[in-house]
DNA sequence: TTTT
DNA sequence: TTTT
């Protein structure tokens, strides 16, 4: 009924924009967000996959890059599919509406991007991933 | 560096309770989180799978059923392991530290709970599950 | 940048339904969100004024009545305005653009409510309050 | 029964670090938080007073200084009082238990600071504002 | 001016 | 493996 999460951290990679067959953009990146205390020297990091669409994939895919720090608001969202040992993956993300560049880049002007769309005309198998 | 979801929905099955071997209560639940928009006859709601610690984990045994609608408050971790057949197998689930109780049990009292504790004294292979 | 509200609580009265003179419809009512901890007698709950516009205004108007549990989904927003004494007064409210009535009514059928549309073509004096 | 903030945005002037009576840090500063949209020329910023406590407080007043960026997770608050005129006002602030620094400042090294304690011994008249 |  |  409800399903928001905000997060803030770095991108482990490029990010990578795909279009899907309909032609709509969309954006994959991996925010790395640091736990607050690690007090032993354990994992400290969550490596989160996060998801955009539309303009919003279009304005991450232009201004973000490995290791820019920027902030996402969006949904938990769980798919699952059968991998070709016929056992069941899930696949846990963040698609996100919402995303705020906090460092700028070199070309940089725009600063933030909101997906304002629907996603409801895009099938599951339309996915580029 | 920020990683915080809130979540409302409903309970898949009864909770989970178990304790670590030093004794700190952990408890299990999925959470079933209905999509605001699904006009096609498609999947309409992500199943979240939540972690509860301490007291907020003894409150969520005692007082959550299958079924019943609650809030949780928490962030969201990626722990990652490597499964009997080498291969390595990841886990997101919503570490709760606030859960609210949406709907009157039959013997329920307080709807409230939330975890002020620290985990850093729990080790990754304390967990029991 | 980013401006991000959830709260759960309950209506302190009937939502109040008015128009602008555009004829767009703004639903207002405060929310009583009690407090987690108050081991002293004070006060235990903020009352928080929260508009919403449109379809999302004319849902909380047909399903929301004093005393019912709701979750708010939204941004902080703070109007000032001279008063009738010539001082500044602020007025900070929740600007919801989500709600999901989390008791169900009498006649009550749908149970969420979301608003997707922009507020750009609303004068401030269009306001009704 | 649930009241989560988050807000980015830029301080409007350097933090104000004041004790309690008893000796409790607090530290008030007002967040500029430019708003998404405003394709018109009007008001384009909401200007919210966030207060923190104990350490939170003393590292916000270490770190942040006028025009720096940061990131701010608490609960709304409303207080009320009555003013010299006899006339009750009302307060709203952001009650922040989690601030990230989200700019490097000069001899700045850590930058997170979050507020783990509790409020309940700390009296209404033993505040500083 | 406040809700269960 | 999924809830109302």
């Amino acid at each position: 009924m409800l399903n928001r999460s905000i997060l803030i951290g770095r991108l482990t990679r490029d990010p990578e924009l795909r279009y899907t067959p309909a032609g709509v953009a969309v954006t994959q990146f991996t925010l790395a967000v640091d736990r607050p205390f690690t007090s032993n020297g354990e994992k400290e990091a969550d490596f989160i996959p996060v998801v955009t669409w539309r303009q919003t994939a279009e304005a991450c895919a232009n201004f973000l890059r490995k290791g820019r720090l920027c902030a996402v608001e969006g949904r938990i969202q769980v798919r699952n599919y059968e991998n070709s040992e016929g056992k069941r993956v899930y696949v846990t993300e963040v698609i996100a509406d919402n995303v705020r560049f906090l460092e700028r880049g070199e070309q940089q002007e725009s600063t933030q991007s909101r997906d304002e769309g629907k996603q409801i005309d895009i099938a599951d198998d339309d996915l580029p991933f």
